[in-house]
DNA sequence: GCGGGAATGCTAGTATTACTATTCTTTGCA
DNA sequence: TGCAAAGAATAGTAATACTAGCATTCCCGC
């Protein structure tokens, strides 16, 4: 029944594949957690090795670099995301209906799955809103584009700019509208904890008030 | 007519202000035009002491860390920014048209001013694009924001969220409204640039379609 | 049990970065 | 002219982001 979803991840994100051996799968798992606890730019190979009880050259063989490493969790997340959106908005015939959820999952934390039991979603979410857009705002991201290593952001923002576009086939920018939900999704939550006055959302309620906030921008914006 | 614009930034973004001393100024104008030409990561306060021919210690007294330096630039960015908003908007008096207006120099990129005559402001523009969120999404955050180093960026916001609850007074996220197309209109911009397929606007009308976009957006959200 | 290959580990680096303590030098001005 | 204070230079440290090269372990078929 719930089999272990086995999320597919580029190939080049990574060396060597985290999830071929048991030290990739610590590496991943305790990355997450560290991510989250000390931020990025605390956080190193170093010190990730350290508490793996590994060496940093065996990190290095599974990523090229911290920044690889962030991509790859990064990439993880997008593609969770568009599998449970999918998920979510399969057999729903209502175009409308179906972007509404599709809307909530998208504005929704991650939270604990038993099907992936080393992945702490709920950490991993936190990283995503904190640090998630340095994946792409440096300067390799146009060699990295290249590579394909953000098929999973543009086949997930693709995804529900066609939903968009079913409920309202005049609107000229969908994918620019669902990016602008992504990372504000991300940015409202992220504000709510630690800049409350530039947002309304509430960090108490801070996963409602945005999918309400971002939902009805987005229906108002399609003209619904 | 024209006189040099003297902005506001707070006192604590620097150690000592860099506009009054030669030093300083050049300080600022190397690292704007560093910062667009290697990026956030790649500069440092080495290279920017070698070329400004100066040494690594006299950089570091006027500005704590680069991060630091980071936050002073973006924050002379908001500041510029509501000057020029406030400039836009003086005098005209229905608020629908105010709020256009608004819309339109926040979407904008800034150009150069013969009265900052040190500063390229087009190149401070892109710097902020590609980089102003990293001058919030660090772990000083908190005391940052404690010691008031990101009251520019509030002030902007509360400006342009008074004038959309002007025109709307029932709408209940005005600030949120505003952060979104702030930061959206810097992250659309980049998408255009470097990762295409997340949006529908083009690199070679980016700054008009942004505008549009957003204008667009927040007219329909606010229900005029 | 043995040979071979993959996976992992260890040691020991390099170049650079972020930052600082201390000393030296200039300069404004009394 | 003398002197205090501001500013600049020297010379560091600890940490970071990596890499090279070799040693060890483990599992596979034979």
């Amino acid at each position: 029944m719930t089999q272990p979803v086995r999320l597919q991840v580029d190939e080049k994100l990574h060396l060597k594949d985290p999830m071929s051996s048991e030290l990739g799968e610590s590496i991943v798992e305790q990355a997450i957690l560290m991510l989250d606890e000390m931020g990025y730019e605390s956080f190193t190979f170093r010190k990730l090795a350290e508490r793996i009880g590994t060496t940093e050259p065996s990190v290095y063989r599974y990523f090229k670099n911290k920044q690889r490493l962030l991509l790859y969790l990064t990439s993880w997340y997008w593609s969770w995301m568009e599998y449970r959106l999918v998920l979510a908005t399969v057999n729903v015939v209502p175009a409308e209906q179906r972007l509404r959820l599709a809307l909530a999952e998208l504005t929704r934390p991650m939270v604990n799955d038993d099907t992936t039991p080393r992945i702490d979603e709920a950490a991993l979410y936190r990283v995503v809103v904190a640090e998630s857009s340095k994946a792409y705002l440096h300067r390799d991201v146009d060699e990295e584009n290249r590579d394909g290593l953000f098929r999973s952001y543009k086949r997930l923002c693709r995804t529900v700019a066609d939903m968009i576009t079913e409920v309202d086939p005049a609107y000229r920018y969908p994918l620019a509208l669902v990016s602008t939900v992504v990372e504000s999704s991300h940015m409202q939550k992220y504000f709510a904890e630690h800049l409350p006055s530039l947002t309304e959302v509430k960090h108490a309620q801070a996963d409602a008030s945005t999918t309400q906030f971002l939902t009805e921008m987005v229906f108002k914006v399609i003209g619904r």
